[in-house]
DNA sequence: CTGGATGCAAACATTTTGCAACGCC
DNA sequence: GGCGTTGCAAAATGTTTGCATCCAG
């Protein structure tokens, strides 16, 4: 998870989301805002205050998870619950599904549009209204099949 | 969740699992697995001990969890990760997915055997190997929507 | 200045673990 | 009777909340 700078059209983007939704641009959210968009994977709301801590010693692990879940309700990062109890976050607000490694928890995007289109089973109807699909796929990736096979 | 009888089969089915497995059937053991058969639900490790409680006012809580992960490693009973929830416990050991109400959090079981069978697509194998699938279909339950609908 | 946001601590919910006592085989 | 299992307590984990202080607007 290496920093790259973030470009000032992000910038622009919170201080815009910020003021438009009527709450402060603090530097804890600016700073968990960049910690965002730099990560390549999907952190935790621990991974981002470990990381943040480096730069900003004080900073709450509860701070995290309010900016978290305010940005959730914002539309900027979208709260994975995924069926191994940890919370992620991703800024792929793209529809997608996640495949997840059992072996390293490490968690990568899929996309299967021909999925989402397909007409769900009749007998669905008489259990309730669909209003979307959580998908996971299980598995070993690339790197831990390598490892075990050596 | 009336608790129906079991049956003397499923009674001789417990024993000797437990034998095969070199594990001893205990009170509590009876019990659980007498829980879990009569469970029209997805009961979670909180359900049954409160449940339990009833008849058996000293069961403690981490014995059904270790009674529940023990049948769980046995293949009696399956642990569901459900992305948001604590984790329920399911007899069904049919190939199954699972419908959950975002109002009432009730779960049902849903076949989807054609939806099972259809290949993935291509780029997943750049990502690692598939070996199972996790589908969770989100929305609201038919009394849930009749509620919501007066 | 002032109300919303933060840091701290403590509560919270769920699940796991160490250990002495118990009871199934 | 021995060892696996239980009950109790306490820890571990992950997340939330109450409250006084702080700082962005």
């Amino acid at each position: 998870m290496t920093n790259a700078e973030l470009n000032d059209q992000d910038l622009d983007q919170i201080r815009r989301i910020c003021e438009e939704a009527g709450i402060k641009l603090t530097h804890q959210r600016l700073e968990i805002f960049k910690e965002l968009m730099t990560a390549r994977d999907h952190p935790s709301a621990e991974d981002i205050h470990r990381h943040l801590q480096k730069r900003m010693p004080t900073v709450a692990i509860d701070t995290v998870y309010r900016t978290l879940a305010t940005f959730d309700e914002l539309g900027i990062a979208r709260r994975l619950h995924l069926a191994n109890n940890r919370n992620l976050f991703d800024t792929n607000l793209a529809p997608h599904h996640h495949f997840i490694c059992d072996a390293c928890r490490k968690v990568e995007d899929v996309y299967w549009p021909d999925f989402d289109s397909t007409a769900l089973p009749e007998e669905i109807s008489a259990i309730g209204q669909v209003r979307s699909r959580h998908l996971e796929l299980h598995g070993l990736c690339t790197a831990c099949l390598e490892q075990s096979g050596e």
